[in-house]
DNA sequence: CAGTGAGCGAGCTTCCGCTTGACTT
């Protein structure tokens, strides 16, 4: 074992430094946290004691229990141990959680930091170490108890006040309020149109667009004025031309990857997040969890020889970026290539083409700005005040745009002042305002992270969360179609026609659901403080204050705490009759029964009989698309009329079809028949009047994909299926995968009862998928 | 994965931030 062991946080960063520090050092990794608040204590006691000065216990997260034992091994035999975990926050606090674990003294124990992994930075780091700071770590303690005190006091507030409410957090609830209140703008937004005149002009041999600067409210001056020009005569009567630089971005953050891998790649943030990881491990690019735009002397240097010798000096230009935000804790540097001149990162096509985009940004932001030179032509009209006016845009350098970003010209022919032109076609159309945009995973994670809320390694986790609770959901509809009217010049006359444009489209959207809307109404009105959007930047700064000494933990903590716990405490009081929509729809003229719609335990639904009549109510999911608020009589019945029975296959078993949980779908076989039922989702079909033959088609497909899924069945209840992780092997109970190097073809009965034999118990894994510990 | 929903009441859930594999069907 070597005289010095180095820990830093990231497996990956431990194989780098170890290179670079020689023989004398070891290099492990604490893989991020290696402690955590317990929710339960063994002993009933409360893991944070908030009346003893928010005394905190901390336990070992059970998947650490190994690596800490590594740790130990190597701690023991070490000369010196260097703490190198990351310069924020949370790696202070890591470095401490490692002096308690490691029983180290954190007065003398040498803490070693480095904003970037190049062999200058980790050498001039060993020469200055430093010890763990404890007020920063403070300040990490701050965050951690105020988020646990949130999330925990506040979970269980929402689940018995809130229909479909599974939690809220410091983080989550900002979010899901941001996306209610765009989605209100958007339902609140009143669209107006105006009518958009636009010309195509000839000048020799070259045609080019015009449009008029002035637009029409009505369709009728719209007319006259297209009318009206009928025997007009159109001259250039001003050139003008300006000359405009652009500058390229600053290299990537995390969350800047995700939006441009978003709006570029339509890359999810999880998605980009994991292709991101495995480029990193595979040590092509720097760390992908980071705020900061900063890239290393080395790499400025490289990148700028590379884009010298590639596409010459005049290309060159060296930048460094500064972030804006002021919540940045910049312990890392900008995503970037470790090797700038390396093409090809990855097989993958999809890593590759995230590589090559880091790669561009990276080139582009040492690059010169492009230079461009924006021409304005304006075209009078004889019969009219009004004037014509036709936009071009020149590069006349490219510079940075070279790699990065568009470079789309618009050429105008050479005007002089003075040409007469003719138009060969001129033509108004509908335009119509555009209500807010829906946020993306890309638009909501630059939004939070302006707000200074969420961190870089969680933005894709919030978004994971909000839809793992039913908040929120991905929308996929391609919007309604809508008639816009469209007038031609033709031969004198005004022609109307009537085309149609799609608008509202979801598609990749993030929508928050009904119970979203129901939980971001409800904390703002008996928790107003914890979805202000001011909150976490303020209380960002008093991490801050606790980080430089001015202010105290447990003062700032007991701050918050007091008028927190006092409106938990009366929260006991809110009646959760009087929490979400409530409304009678009408009476139901077969059964006169009245009709409501309210929140039940599962969502939104449609309720006939009221609670007190001696039978039971039956219930119904609202339709999709309506809301308590508005959903109609006829809506309703319509609902109610499901299932349905559509008829039988030839068999004679039951096909029926109406709305569950998962949307629409049909059913074939009941619980009570001797094979399981099948289910089939319905995409373009209605429940409400799917004929039999279209429900017998579409059974006989899902069939034959059944089929397609069956590899091999033995006949016993053993099958091979071809899954979402390649063909496995199933008795029912358990699922062993097929051995790689095995055609699952091939595989005999006796070797798939082997493999069924041979493998573990399945063991039962915590189904959830955001918080995976303990 | 599925066609639930009140009432009764026990027992359960839950936060955010730092990291990777292990695991899934």
């Amino acid at each position: 074992m070597s005289k010095n062991l180095v820990i830093v946080e990231s497996p990956a960063k431990a194989k780098t430094i170890e290179k670079y520090l020689g023989k004398d050092f070891t290099v492990l990794s604490s893989i991020g946290h290696i402690r955590s608040i317990p929710k339960k204590t063994a002993d009933g006691t409360p893991p944070i004691d908030i009346k003893n000065g928010f005394k905190t216990q901390y336990e070992i997260d059970p998947e650490k229990k190994k690596t800490i034992a590594e740790l130990r091994k190597a701690a023991k035999s070490a000369e010196t141990i260097w703490l190198a975990t990351d310069e924020d926050r949370e790696g202070e606090a890591i470095a401490w959680h490692l002096c308690e674990v490691l029983k180290l003294d954190p007065r003398v124990t040498k803490r070693i930091v480095f904003h970037e992994i190049t062999k200058s930075a980790i050498e001039e780091a060993v020469k200055y170490p430093r010890t763990v700071d404890m007020r920063m770590v403070e300040a990490q303690q701050a965050r951690q108890i105020l988020d646990r005190i949130v999330g925990f006091e506040l979970s269980p507030v929402v689940w018995q006040k809130v229909p479909g409410g599974k939690s809220a957090g410091r983080v989550q609830s900002p979010a899901v309020r941001l996306l209610v209140e765009r989605e209100r703008e958007i339902t609140a937004f009143e669209g107006s149109s105006q009518f958009k005149v636009s010309a195509l002009f000839y000048h020799g041999n070259d045609e080019f667009k015009a449009e008029l600067k002035q637009r029409f409210d009505t369709e009728e001056e719209a007319r006259d004025f297209l009318e009206s020009l009928e025997d007009a005569t159109f001259t250039v009567s001003g050139i003008t031309k300006s000359p405009s630089t652009r500058n390229p971005g600053a290299p990537f953050t995390t969350s800047t990857l995700q939006q441009e891998a978003n709006s570029k790649l339509s890359f999810g943030s999880k998605a980009t997040m994991a292709a991101a990881q495995k480029l990193y491990q595979a040590g092509k690019i720097t760390y992908m969890r980071t705020d900061s735009v900063n890239l290393s002397g080395q790499a400025i240097a490289s990148a700028t020889d590379f884009i010298k010798r590639l596409y010459g000096p005049e290309y060159s230009t060296i930048r460094k970026f500064k972030t804006k935000n002021s919540s940045a804790q910049e312990a890392h540097e900008a995503i970037r290539p470790t090797d700038i001149s390396l093409e090809t990162a990855s097989n993958n096509e999809y890593d590759q083409k995230l590589y090559d985009l880091i790669r561009r940004r990276t080139l582009a932001s040492q690059m010169a700005p492009a230079q461009l030179e924006n021409t304005t032509v304006t075209i009078t009209i004889s019969s009219h005040s009004e004037v014509f006016e036709a936009k071009g845009q020149v590069i006349t350098f490219d510079g940075f745009l070279r790699v990065y970003g568009s470079n789309k010209e618009e050429i105008l022919p050479s005007l002089t002042d003075g040409d007469t032109i003719h138009s060969s076609e001129i033509s108004a159309r509908q335009a119509f305002t555009k209500p807010p945009a829906r946020y993306t995973e890309g638009s909501l994670v630059k939004k939070l992270e302006d707000l200074g809320i969420g961190r870089p390694s969680t933005y894709a986790t919030i978004i994971d969360t909000v839809q793992t609770r039913g908040y929120v959901e991905k929308g996929d509809s391609e919007g309604a179609p809508r008639d816009v009217v469209t007038l031609a010049l033709v031969n004198g006359a005004v022609e109307r026609e009537i085309v149609q444009e799609k608008t509202g489209s979801t598609r990749g959207k993030l929508i928050p659901t009904p119970s979203g809307e129901l939980i971001a109404d409800f904390l703002t009105n008996h928790f107003e403080k914890i979805v202000d959007y001011d909150f976490t930047a303020n209380v960002e700064q008093e991490f801050d204050k606790i980080a430089t000494g001015s202010l105290a933990r447990n003062s700032m903590l007991q701050n918050f705490y007091t008028p927190f716990h006092e409106l938990i405490a009366q929260s006991g009081g809110i009646d959760r009759s009087t929490v979400g929509a409530n409304r009678e729809v009408g009476t139901d003229p077969v059964s006169s029964k009245p009709i409501f719609a309210r929140f039940g335990r599962f969502g939104p639904m449609l309720q006939l009989g009221s609670q007190d009549d001696n039978e039971k109510p039956t219930f119904a999911p609202l339709p999709r698309g309506t809301k308590i608020e508005t959903v109609t009589l006829e809506q309703a019945l319509e609902a109610f009329k499901l299932p349905r029975i559509v008829g039988k296959t030839p068999e004679g078993v039951d096909i029926r079809a109406s709305v569950g949980r998962f949307g629409p779908f049909i059913q074939i076989g009941t619980k009570t028949t001797k094979t399981k039922p099948l289910y089939v989702s319905l995409k373009e079909d209605d429940p409400h009047d799917i004929t039999l033959n279209r429900a017998l088609e579409l059974y006989a497909e899902k069939l034959k994909l059944e089929a397609e899924k069956n590899v091999a069945d033995f006949g016993d209840g053993i099958k091979i299926l071809n899954g979402r992780f390649g063909p496995y092997v199933t008795d029912g109970a358990k699922n062993i995968k097929v051995p790689k190097d095995t055609d699952p073809k091939e595989v005999t009965h006796e070797q798939a009862k082997s493999l069924l034999k041979e493998a573990k118990p399945s063991k039962k894994r915590p189904t959830r998928r955001t918080s995976k510990k303990k």
